[in-house]
DNA sequence: CTCATTTATTGACAAATGTCAATGATTATA
DNA sequence: TATAATCATTGACATTTGTCAATAAATGAG
């Protein structure tokens, strides 16, 4: 299970044998259950995951019931309640495993502490946050410039494999429409698909 | 000028005298006028920068001639077009000078040369890095779970200025709406307000 | 494998929002 | 201050999307 997050890791850093025992020692390994919440909304997110295996997802509730998908995690990636997390506030959102699934967890505590001991680690995380951050620029622009259709098309070409994988309802509320809409959309597929 | 952007850095990094005139040596300053551009869509992102008066628009812009808004630099503020800035790629955004505006600009190149030899430097890049992955994190939440009203009525609460200052449509197409919905729940403004 | 539960699809209708067009207000600039 | 240009508001209507409800399909747990 570690070998896979060294794996992930040793083209973005260059660590001694040393190094590599010591920041794998602080990955607590974890296998989750279908659905298992890994944190409660209302709790201070207190681990950086990596997904080894499976899905987690990170989504929202409000009163109603009614979920949000704020973000996706799949094999190979990291991710956490990112706001609380980082300013160590209670969450809005909650963490579950959508799948059974295999994940490592890196405590914040630990996570400051490789920044400031492991050479390379904190320029890692710099590059890590700026390629989040440039993905959520893009979502924000795909909401803010594109109907239900269009942000579904692009979904479809572009993260095929979550369509695929996830229920209907989560793949809706993470466009931010419903999972009715949703449904329509894929019935009539975009563009002319003539004679079925 | 260069001094507002020392009082902006000095709570969050700690510089001698000889390295703040280093740092802020690379800062060149610029007078824009009102509806400048700064950056056109297609060309790559050379410069971060610093607002220390007047407002920046970073905008995506269609075939069609319609604008959708994807951030707004007031005065304190860093910004440039992000991914292109980062990725060294042709920028789908274009920057704009709303107002009148006096702009301090990093190059690339320099600002990469000073996370490499200014101590602390790439750690403050970080950390607003973080700060605007929130921002963004924060904007994607609202565009899926909630409606333009709702959106509206916390842009108003959290950033009246951005809604005094600039024209509605700039406004509309941040959030994603169009003009003529924001002059509509401008109107009726929210809950009850008898008699207005 | 079977059954209870969850999920997806579809129709009918309602609500929200967009588009187009006309008019009125504002504002930059000479 | 005049005036041309830009911007904001409003109405009528079209379109998109959501909500509710019924039914069908899929699926996980035993």
């Amino acid at each position: 299970m570690h070998q896979i997050l060294r794996d992930k890791l040793s083209p973005l850093i260059n660590l001694t044998e040393e190094q590599w025992t010591f920041v794998l020692g602080h990955a607590k390994a974890k296998t989750t259950k279908r659905n298992e919440i890994l944190l409660e909304k209302g709790d201070i997110a207190n681990y950086l995951f990596f997904v080894v295996k499976g899905c987690l997802r990170i989504f929202l509730i409000n009163d109603d019931g009614q979920e949000a998908t704020r973000f996706l995690i799949f094999e190979g990636s990291f991710g956490t309640a990112f706001p609380s997390f980082t300013l160590r506030q209670p969450s809005s959102a909650a963490i579950q495993s959508v799948e059974p699934s295999e994940v490592l967890m890196i405590s914040h505590a630990d996570h400051q502490m490789l920044m400031d001991t492991v050479p390379g680690w904190e320029r890692m995380n710099r590059l890590g946050l700026q390629q989040d951050y440039i993905d959520a620029i893009v979502r924000i622009e795909s909401l803010i410039t594109m109907d239900a259709r269009q942000r579904y098309d692009i979904l479809l070409k572009k993260n095929p494999k979550l369509i695929q994988r996830l229920p209907n309802k989560m793949v809706a509320d993470y466009l931010g429409i419903s999972q009715e809409t949703l449904s329509r959309l894929k019935s009539k597929e975009s563009g002319s698909r003539k004679g079925g």
